[in-house]
RNA sequence: GCGCCCGUAGCUCAGUUGGAUAGAGCACCUGCCUUCUAAGCUGGUGGUCGGGGGUUCGAAUCCCUCCGGGCGCGCCA
C-alpha cells in the first residue's frame, strides 16, 4: 500500500498530503474548509441547490478563511442566520476543527484561523517543488487535459515589437501555469508567413536588394525592402500587378520565390528565438499559416456542405442569423479572389488542433481587438464540429489590452515607429546595469552582467504580468526599474537575500536535517509569514482558472512583503538552534514558493544581487 | 449606428461567482543601518469608487440611465 494514497477520504478530496502522523494536512485549506462545509450541509440536510459554502482569503484581521454561505442560505430559507450557523459550526468535523478555530462573526459569517500546528504540518509537508506540483494537480479538475496554448505568433519578415510583447510574455505564463497544474501543455506559435505582403516584398527583394545590409541585419532589410515594394505599388500601377505576380508565382510554387520566402522565414525564425531565449520561451511546434495552405480546402467544402457557409460577393462567408450581430457582419473565410485569410487558416488549425493534438482546449493569447473575430471564430467552429460530429474542445480567448506610452497612446518611438522588443529588452538591461553598478560594485564584472539581465527582462515580463491582462497599461521605464513596489527587483532581491542567508549559515534550503531541531512558530511575524506561504494553494488556483497570472504577482508581492516583515524583526542567524531551525526553515519554503511563483511567470532568479 | 473594454487616493493600479471600517505601490511627511544585502523596514497624510436611479440584510461589484475615454465592425493578419 502507498503511502502516498490519503486513507482519510476528506484527505483524498482535499488533496491532502499525509506526511505528518499527528495531522493530515490538506495542500489547499480553502477547498478543505468548503469540501468540510458541504458536508456539514449534507449532514443537517440543508438544501444542495441553495446552499454554496463560498471560502474565500479573509482580512488578516478576521482570520485565513472565510466562509459567508451561512447567511444567504438562512435569509432564503427564512431561518435566524446566527442560529444556523451556530448549528454548522457545532458539527464541523474534528479533522478540520483540529487544523483551525472556526468563529462566527457579524451576522453569520463564518471565521476560520489556522492554528499554529497547521500551519507547521502544511510546513512540512509542502517542502519541495514536486510536492507544491502534486498538490497543485490533485487540485486542478482539468488535469491530464491536453491545452493548446496559441501565443507570440509575430508575422515574418518584421522583427518583433512591442506589440508582440504581452502574447508571448502573458502566453508563456499561461503556458507554465496549466503544466504545473497538471495539463498537458502543447505550445504553438502560429506565425503569419504567408500574407499577400509577400509579393510586394519579393518584387522589392528581386529588384533592390542590398547584399551588404542583407549579410549584416538581413531582417532589417527584410523590413526596408518591404517598404520599398508597397511604397512603389501605392504610387505606380504596373508595380502592383508585378507584385500580385510575384505572390501568385509564390503561391504557385515558383522555386525561386519559394526560396526567396524560405529564406524570409529561416532568418525571422532565427530573429524570433533570440528574443524567445531572452524570454525563456520555448514553443513545442511552430506552425504557421502557411502549414494550413493544403489545409483550407477542407474547411470551404465541410463548411458549404454543412450549409454554414455562403457566397457573398464572390467571397465564401459564414453568417450567424441567431446572432445580433454576426447575423450581418460576415466572417469572411474566403476572399473574392478565392485565396485563404486568416479566418481560412484559423479554422483549419482548430481542426488540425483537434485531430492530431487531440485537443481538449485551445487557448488564443491575442489581442483584445481580435475579440469579434475570436467570437466568430468560436461560433462557427462550434457549429461546424457538431455537424461534423466532432468533439469541440474548450476555446478561450484570452485577450489583453495595449501597451500605452505615457501619453496614453499606444508606445511608440518618438518618430512614431513601433519600440522593437530587441531594443526595448536591451534599454531594460541597460537601465539595469546602471543600477547594478551602483548598488553591488563588490561583484565580479560577469555577474553584474548576469544579473542586469535577469533583473532587467525581468522587470519587463513582470512589468507585463501585475496588472490585470483585460486592460490597457502605461509602460513606465522609470516604475518598472525604480526597483521599488511590485516590481521584478523586489521579488528577487526577496530571493537573494534568503540565498544570502543560508550562504552566511552554510546551509541549504534543501536540506530538511537543518529544520528538524525547529520548534512552534512564535513571533507575529513567523506567523504572518507562514500564514500567508499557506495561501499558495489559493492563490495559484485563482491565477489558473481564468488564466489571469497577475493574480499569482500579487500572491507573490505579498509574501515577499511579508518575508520582508519578518526579516527585520527576526533575525534567522541566532545562537538558539530551535529558533534559528525555524526561521530558516520558514526562509526555505519562502524561497520555494517565491522562486516556484516567478519560475510560473517565466521570470529567472538570482542567488545574488 | 451596433458591439467589446474601461472610469476607484495627486499618479499607476488591486478589489470580477454581491460581504465586515474600499486596499497596495509611487509621491509627500516620520522614524530605523558597529547585528543575516537599506534594491529594505516602521508609522502617518490622502477617497462624493464618473453622475443619478433601482434590486436587498448588505453594491466599487448586479440591473437601468446619463456623462467621459479606448478599441472593433467585408476582402491586412
Amino acid at each position: 500500500m502507498s503511502r502516498n494514497v490519503p486513507r482519510n477520504p476528506r484527505l483524498r478530496a482535499w488533496g491532502g498530503h499525509p506526511l505528518s502522523e499527528k495531522m493530515p494536512v490538506p495542500f489547499n485549506f480553502a477547498t478543505a474548509i468548503a469540501t468540510a462545509l458541504n458536508e456539514v450541509a449534507t449532514k443537517l440536510e440543508l438544501d444542495s441547490t441553495i446552499f454554496a459554502p463560498e471560502v474565500r482569503m479573509a482580512d488578516p484581521r478576521h482570520g485565513d478563511f472565510q466562509a459567508n454561505g451561512v447567511l444567504p442560505y438562512a435569509k432564503r430559507t427564512k431561518q435566524n442566520p446566527r442560529a444556523l450557523a451556530e448549528k454548522v459550526v457545532a458539527a464541523l468535523p474534528d479533522d478540520l476543527t483540529a487544523l483551525c478555530d472556526v468563529q462566527i462573526a457579524g451576522p453569520g459569517f463564518l471565521n476560520f484561523t489556522l492554528k499554529e500546528p497547521a500551519l507547521d504540518a502544511w510546513l512540512t509537508a509542502y517542502a519541495d517543488e514536486t510536492a507544491l506540483r502534486d498538490g497543485a494537480k490533485s487540485a486542478q479538475p482539468e488535469a491530464d487535459q491536453v491545452y493548446v496554448v496559441d501565443y507570440s505568433a509575430p508575422n515574418t519578415a518584421k522583427q518583433m515589437h512591442v506589440g508582440h510583447l504581452r502574447s508571448a510574455v502573458i502566453g508563456e505564463a499561461i503556458a507554465r501555469l496549466l503544466d504545473f497544474s497538471g495539463a498537458k501543455v502543447i505550445r504553438d506559435n502560429h506565425i503569419g508567413d504567408w500574407g499577400t505582403g509577400f509579393g510586394k516584398l519579393i518584387w522589392a527583394y528581386k529588384r533592390q536588394l542590398d547584399a551588404d545590409a542583407l549579410a549584416s541585419d538581413p531582417l532589417e532589410e527584410f523590413e526596408r525592402l518591404y517598404k520599398v515594394g508597397n511604397k512603389a505599388a501605392d504610387e505606380d500601377e504596373t508595380v502592383l500587378q508585378d507584385a500580385r505576380q510575384e505572390l501568385v508565382k509564390l503561391q504557385s510554387g515558383d522555386p525561386e520565390n519559394i526560396a526567396i520566402w524560405q529564406r524570409i522565414n529561416d532568418v525571422s525564425l532565427d530573429a524570433f528565438q533570440k528574443i524567445y531565449d531572452q524570454l525563456g520561451i520555448n514553443f513545442d511546434h511552430t506552425l504557421g499559416e502557411s502549414f494550413y495552405n493544403d489545409k483550407v480546402e477542407q474547411v470551404y467544402t465541410e463548411l458549404t456542405e454543412t450549409g454554414l457557409a455562403e457566397e457573398s460577393q464572390g467571397a465564401l462567408v459564414v453568417f450567424h442569423a441567431e446572432h445580433p450581430r454576426f447575423k450581418a457582419q460576415p466572417f469572411m473565410i474566403r476572399k473574392s479572389d478565392g485565396a485563404a485569410n486568416y479566418a481560412s487558416t484559423d479554422l483549419a488549425t482548430l481542426l488540425y488542433r483537434r485531430e492530431h493534438f487531440d485537443a481538449d482546449a485551445a487557448i488564443y493569447v491575442i489581442d483584445s481587438r481580435q475579440g469579434d473575430h475570436c467570437q466568430q471564430l468560436f461560433l462557427t467552429a462550434a457549429k461546424w464540429f457538431e455537424k461534423t460530429n466532432r468533439k469541440l474542445p474548450r476555446l478561450e480567448h484570452t485577450s489583453f489590452g495595449t501597451v500605452l506610452g505615457e501619453n496614453n497612446k499606444p508606445l511608440k518611438t518618438r518618430s512614431g515607429e513601433n519600440i522593437k522588443l530587441r531594443e526595448l529588452l536591451h534599454e531594460a538591461t541597460e537601465r539595469a546595469a546602471a543600477l547594478v553598478a551602483e548598488k553591488s560594485a563588490q561583484l565580479p564584472a560577469e555577474e553584474q552582467a548576469e544579473i542586469a539581465r535577469v533583473v532587467g527582462v525581468g522587470s519587463v515580463q513582470y512589468a507585463d504580468l501585475c496588472q490585470n491582462r483585460s486592460t490597457d497599461y502605461v509602460f513606465s521605464w522609470d516604475k518598472m526599474i525604480s526597483l521599488e513596489g511590485n516590481t521584478a527587483a523586489y521579488l528577487l532581491y526577496a530571493v537573494a537575500r534568503i540565498r544570502s542567508i543560508f550562504r552566511k549559515l552554510e546551509q541549504s534550503p534543501d536540506s530538511s536535517a537543518a529544520f528538524e531541531a525547529a520548534t512552534a512558530l512564535e513571533t507575529p511575524t513567523e506567523i504572518a509569514l507562514a500564514r500567508k506561504l499557506t495561501k499558495f494553494p489559493e492563490a495559484l488556483a485563482s491565477a489558473v482558472g481564468p488564466l489571469r497570472p497577475h493574480v499569482l504577482c500579487l500572491f507573490l508581492f505579498e509574501l515577499a512583503g511579508e518575508f520582508s516583515g519578518f526579516y527585520a524583526a527576526d533575525k534567522v542567524a541566532v545562537d538558539d538552534p530551535a529558533v534559528q531551525a525555524r526561521r530558516l526553515r520558514l526562509c526555505a519554503r519562502t524561497l520555494l514558493i517565491l522562486e516556484t511563483g516567478l519560475h510560473l511567470l517565466g521570470l529567472r532568479t538570482l542567488t545574488r544581487m
